[in-house]
DNA sequence: TGCAACCGATTGCAAAATGCAATCAGATGA
DNA sequence: TCATCTGATTGCATTTTGCAATCGGTTGCA
């Protein structure tokens, strides 16, 4: 796309954002999968980025404001990626996404157990891991008293799909 | 992306229908702007796609099952093309990636009404504009006393603000 | 009947994006 | 010292995109 032939629809300038196939499954494992460093977005992504798209498009979304990078304290190499409020903001689409992807494509029942459960939690449960990633992307101050975090929850709803898989697929042991 | 690493998750899927430029936006034009017609979407759509990728989008996402396409009756060249429910079912995450794009966006604010509107009539605005569009591209009947369609009435807001703007432009004439 | 305008595409070609393997220089831990 | 790990970068082949021109057929009008 040609820059000179931008239109103001907000809809066509999401697409600019994430209108390309990796930059929102970046911020997927970011979100969902906890990666903060370069290392863990490529060898963790199940679709295999290659490292100069990593690259490029972390770069790419920190230019947009989406993501910002810090030093690593424990080792001077590393970089600490963040998540801004702007991508923080993406949850409720990735939920929706995630929704429209499991009832109307092939998913596998393990990998959309998460959206399964996004999607039941609504919008509650959607600010709830929200304010978790402000505290753990911004350092903001988290709510006491609030139970498992969202991320640990889908978490354990994943393993425990791939342990029932495991068992029904070799009853005896 | 190779074919052969596609895993089965909801939001990776979900790229591989309309992670790309142009997909979106043809739906876009097709479910806010009421078109049916190839020429209406080559020559409507405010981005300029080429016609080109525009047939290859077509084609793509009739094999996705997220369009029909039938022959026009009143012109034996025309081919009118149709949403199916899948597509349909789209709405909801427009409407928040519009929400989204206005607050984030340099949005223009005559194409970001819309949003704003959708925003604000929530989910029963979606689900209303979901049925017009079922009536619209399926046939299935539409409830009597709804009063003005949500297309009639976002299209009356956008034109308002154009000639708002128009007004404040060159107030005296 | 002639003919310009329109219909949904298709073609050829240049430019850009992507995929992939190899590689880089600096930091770390043994 | 030296293998390993860090976030990248480079070169190159393949694929996708952008763009203008064009295609065979249809339509409305004179």
């Amino acid at each position: 796309m040609p820059l000179d032939r931008r239109s103001g629809c907000p809809i066509n300038l999401s697409l600019e954002v994430f209108g390309d196939r990796w930059s929102l499954i970046i911020l997927r494992d970011i979100i969902f999968g906890g990666r903060r460093h370069f290392r863990e977005l490529l060898n963790g992504s199940m679709e295999g980025i290659a490292s100069n798209i990593l690259a490029d498009r972390l770069k790419r979304l920190m230019e947009l404001g989406m993501l910002t990078k810090a030093d690593d304290p424990s080792h001077k190499q590393k970089a600490i990626y963040s998540l801004t409020e702007m991508a923080i903001a993406l949850v409720p689409i990735l939920a929706h996404l995630g929704a429209w992807g499991r009832v109307w494509l092939p998913t596998r029942e393990e990998l959309s157990i998460r959206a399964e459960l996004l999607e039941r939690g609504g919008p509650p449960m959607w600010e709830k891991f929200m304010d978790e990633l402000r505290h753990e992307h911004l350092g903001t101050p988290l709510d006491a008293a609030s139970g498992p975090s969202v991320r640990a929850t889908l978490q354990a709803a994943y393993e425990a799909v791939v342990a029932e898989k495991a068992r029904s697929a070799s009853p005896a042991a």
